[in-house]
DNA sequence: TGTACATCAGTGAACGCGCGTTCACTGATGTAC
DNA sequence: TGTACATCAGTGAACGCGCGTTCACTGATGTAC
């Protein structure tokens, strides 16, 4: 097939030099920070020289932009996905709670950058515009889903749907922003800790949620 | 008196000194974090130089650890005060609540600090434990606090105390975390967002205690 | 109280290193005829 | 198909700057007698 030929003969390949800068870039950032990644580390990962990687970016904080962007869209599409069809479960809710947590389990790397985003963003006007456009992203989300399950399983809400979406969505982030913290290698005694996350959840349901 | 004396006239300073740089330490990181916060910069706020720094710390990262435990020590001392007498309220539990919120309401310095020492702690074992130690300090003080009040009101909980406290603390973080990036200039339509805080906890309360 | 010495707190010049960024160049890929 | 040229993607040496850290020194403070 000429489709196989195209991908494995040498030619135009700017975009895939991006992607796996992009790629390394992550990896680096997680392991040893933004500030302390040097071009040069990102790139003799990316298996690059210095120059290769000024002629796709600018600076070191626009590839930082690109690959927030990158890696925001992947994971509203992962989201979508994954919520595609919950409408027509029999329970809506505990089933978007359940699938939600089991996707969104706590990525160690991606939590590590996203949180340095965060404050690369308190300092840079674009880059908290960029961070303000996903989490609006995700709220609508969730408030449709919201809306949608409630209405389709018979239920009524206490709050309104954008207020409990935005309180779900600052638990999960409060859950995940601790998980960076490495445990104690061993917790000896009782493990009184099953599942943070969903005990929370159901509590909030049960009180914003009445038949 | 003697003690104005004391106070004005020079003599061995050292403590002094280390509270100045750790104030303009925690003043620098806050406004361009710690990774950009160079030595001198810090040194230049407190009114030094950079061998006065050395004289006191062995490394940056020293510094960040003493800062960083100056500040969770006042601010469990000031968490102890807030709730001093609690129990001898009426109603303790909403209480502990108002009285947490009004006092722990967003300190933008603090916030961004702590957020970054998290990162820290993500590649410094020794952060890590610092960290930890802190957590568990506030989680203990915390359950205590829960236990006593609910006794005391004549409540019951539907999950233990422990864990009941480990999800306010998340809760609490997730909604701080939100707090560092700037929000839009003018939000200009509805302000749906009375106290997202506030909400949380009371829908969680109304579902985790029973008379 | 006065003098001589010891210690302390902080100065400021110096060091060398690694970084972000630039740029002249090169071989691979694409295009025109 | 073959040749000549244009563009593209990436190389690697070079630049200058600012940083963390060191260190010989100094004046202020404390101590012994």
């Amino acid at each position: 097939m000429t489709v196989q030929q195209t991908e494995t003969r040498p030619k135009r390949r700017r975009a895939e030099t991006v992607e796996r800068l992009l790629d390394a870039a992550l990896e680096t950032f997680a392991e040893i920070g933004f500030a302390a990644a040097s071009v040069e580390d990102i790139c003799r990962r990316g298996g690059f020289t210095r120059g290769a990687f000024y002629s796709s970016f600018r600076t070191k904080d626009e590839l930082f932009g690109a690959l927030f962007a990158r890696e925001t869209a992947r994971n509203l599409t992962l989201a979508e996905e994954v919520l595609a069809g919950i409408e027509a479960e029999t329970d809506p809710v505990t089933a978007a709670v359940e699938r939600c947590l089991s996707t969104f389990r706590a990525d160690r790397t991606w939590v590590l950058v996203l949180t340095e985003y965060r404050l690369h963003a308190a300092r840079h006007p674009e880059a908290a515009a960029a961070l303000r456009e996903h989490s609006a992203g995700l709220h609508t989300r969730l408030t449709h889903l919201i809306e949608v399950a409630t209405v389709r399983a018979g239920l009524r809400l206490t709050v309104p749907p954008g207020q409990l979406a935005r309180i779900v969505l600052a638990l999960h982030d409060g859950v995940v922003v601790h998980s960076v913290v490495p445990q104690e290698p061993v917790t000896s005694g009782r493990d009184d800790a099953p599942d943070l996350e969903r005990t929370a959840l159901l509590l909030l349901l049960r009180s914003a949620v009445t038949s």
